[in-house]
DNA sequence: ATGAAAGCGCTAACAA
DNA sequence: TTGTTAGCGCTTTCAT
């Protein structure tokens, strides 16, 4: 069934019936009810393919994320594919993992695939070395880059992001403020994300006249399905002397981790030991208390992404770069 | 560019630039060469909406699932779109939330984009009621449909699943064979792979000669996210009198929120209560102890899938069924 | 082994 | 307001 078979059974061109398909005005009211009937009455649907080989678009757009099965990246994938199906496009999915080359395939197979533009989901797309950002630059030369959580500075590059800095010094002070006087930094990631929350804490302690430690800043080298791992690694670093009544988080899992470290330890949190977690994700209702996190407004993110890259592929100009603070979402695990 | 590009400048046709493009062995090695040599100089790539025209097809499958952002659905959709990228197939993904005009509108949109199979990730595409699953089988009469985690009769129609009945009734007899007496069963969803759940759970206590009682099977009316609301929950049933001390449950968000109930209540876990949970997700490790829980083996079905898949493309004879048996994996919560 | 040419189904410029 | 027609870039059949 074929743009040709509905003319020929309403009695009309193939462009009327194309002009009818695309909502052009120019249409003779029962014309147009005419050729809708018949392409009801048929069930015929327009090839995408042929559309897309004559307008160069097929109104799909690719999404990149290192891992779709990360609980924050999956929220992030969820709210933009809602978004941009509303606003008429398609998504695909591309899970890169988290290694360069593979990246750069992942993109050049979009590109290949002519989509619209391409969104790159998650703070570990910008390295902090130009050379490994060079891709960034490349795929914009063919179509708009969308950046969730990330900052990059290139024509055709557009980001939308969370104050981090701001979000983990905030919650920082707070601590300080509530008198606790050993905080721990646990993190897990040096992304350009992950940096921005670490330099937010370092920030928060000199505010407060407080000297920053090496040891009190502990990088967790395992993945975020390793909440055992974190345990232990908190573990081990209590029993080999270090004294912590506070631990602020750039990631839930971790604080998860740092709560069943305090379980199995017998430390009353919020009491002796106060966590923070990152995300405000399931994770921060799982353990009893529930932990006091960071959010991010990943909704609002994306909702505000989808909408700027709908704006740019209408031609309109939009920011480059859109930035929300994030929040504190106070649960058990703090006292302030 | 374009392969007419590629033609003038290797000075052959465009037929020759095809062949060598989709590696006719009708080439002589020398011309082949010549062509490959220009292709890769000047970076060409066919385009895919041409070919797509062409073929009827651009390698690409659709993917429904209700909820990309639920922890077990995230994980299936990664592996699929990994295992389907490694044998050249792109993902569309299309998020349909839980409602059935939604999904028929959704199967819809990715019909008529011409992908070459429909992927239903999440037993709940398959409901109790034939006229609730027409659309599957009006979409089956397109394209392949491939079920994972649900059974559903009907010719284009695969299926890949776990036993899911067995392994509940393992688990709920190895809880017998422990000595546990009450057995609180925690549900969430009666689809077609809810209801197998309950219906093992029930046949165990069966098998023991123990009879049913309708208070020790509860389905949780709240949403997966809400681990508050489970704790609240079991919490009310508790304080309403019911005794139990073993709680095997569909979801492991049901098991984190029991447990989260005994932890308010100080109930000891294991000693005075057991819980196992169903998916063997990273919320079995959100607790500590961590939980006993059931592994559905997610990856292999997703592999599975993918192999019948691209199986039944190319026009090999495949499965309609496959089944794999889950595994209950010990951890604290349980004593046995 | 290679080339010419006919589609694939649609959009849009141009003509009427 | 409607129709005619030339592409869009590729695959494939049929000649050679």
């Amino acid at each position: 069934m074929t743009i040709y078979d509905i003319s020929k059974k309403a009695g009309v061109s193939i462009a009327t019936v194309s002009r009818v398909l695309n909502g052009s005005s120019n249409v003779k009211p029962r014309t147009r009810k005419k050729v809708l009937d018949i392409i009801e009455q048929c069930g015929y649907k327009p090839n995408a393919f042929a559309r897309g080989l004559g307008l160069n678009s097929m109104k799909t757009v690719g999404i990149l994320c290192a891992d779709a099965s990360d609980l924050y990246l999956a929220k992030a994938i969820y709210y933009i594919e809602q978004n941009l199906r509303e606003n008429g496009y398609n998504s695909v999915l591309c899970c890169t993992g988290y290694e360069i080359p593979s990246r750069k395939k992942c993109l050049n197979l979009l590109l290949s695939q002519h989509v619209d533009s391409v969104i790159m989901v998650g703070s570990n797309f910008i390295m902090n070395n130009a050379e490994d950002n060079k891709y960034v630059i490349e795929g914009a030369a063919s179509v708009p880059i969308m950046l969730l959580n990330a900052d990059f500075d290139c024509p055709n590059v557009y980001c939308t992001l969370c104050d981090d800095y701001k979000a983990t010094q905030d919650a920082t002070e707070c601590m300080l403020d509530a008198g606790i006087k050993n905080i721990l930094y646990l993190y897990n990631s040096t992304t350009y994300s992950g940096l921005k929350k670490l330099a937010g804490f370092q920030n928060a302690l000199l505010t407060h006249d407080i000297p920053l430690r090496k040891e009190y800043q502990q990088c967790f080298p395992g993945s975020r399905e390793d909440i055992d791992g974190v345990r232990d690694f908190v573990d081990k670093l209590y029993k080999e002397g270090l004294k912590f009544d506070g631990i602020v988080t750039s990631e839930d899992f971790l604080a998860i981790g740092a709560m069943n470290f305090a379980k199995a330890n017998k430390i009353d949190v919020p009491g002796k030991l106060q966590i923070v977690g990152y995300n405000n994700s399931i994770l921060a209702h799982c353990s009893e208390p529930n932990i006091s996190s960071i959010d991010n407004r990943l909704e609002d993110m994306c909702i505000q992404l989808v909408k700027t890259l709908i704006g740019t592929l209408n031609q309109n100009e939009m920011p480059q770069k859109t930035i929300f603070s994030g929040e504190l979402i106070k649960r058990g695990s703090t006292n302030f």
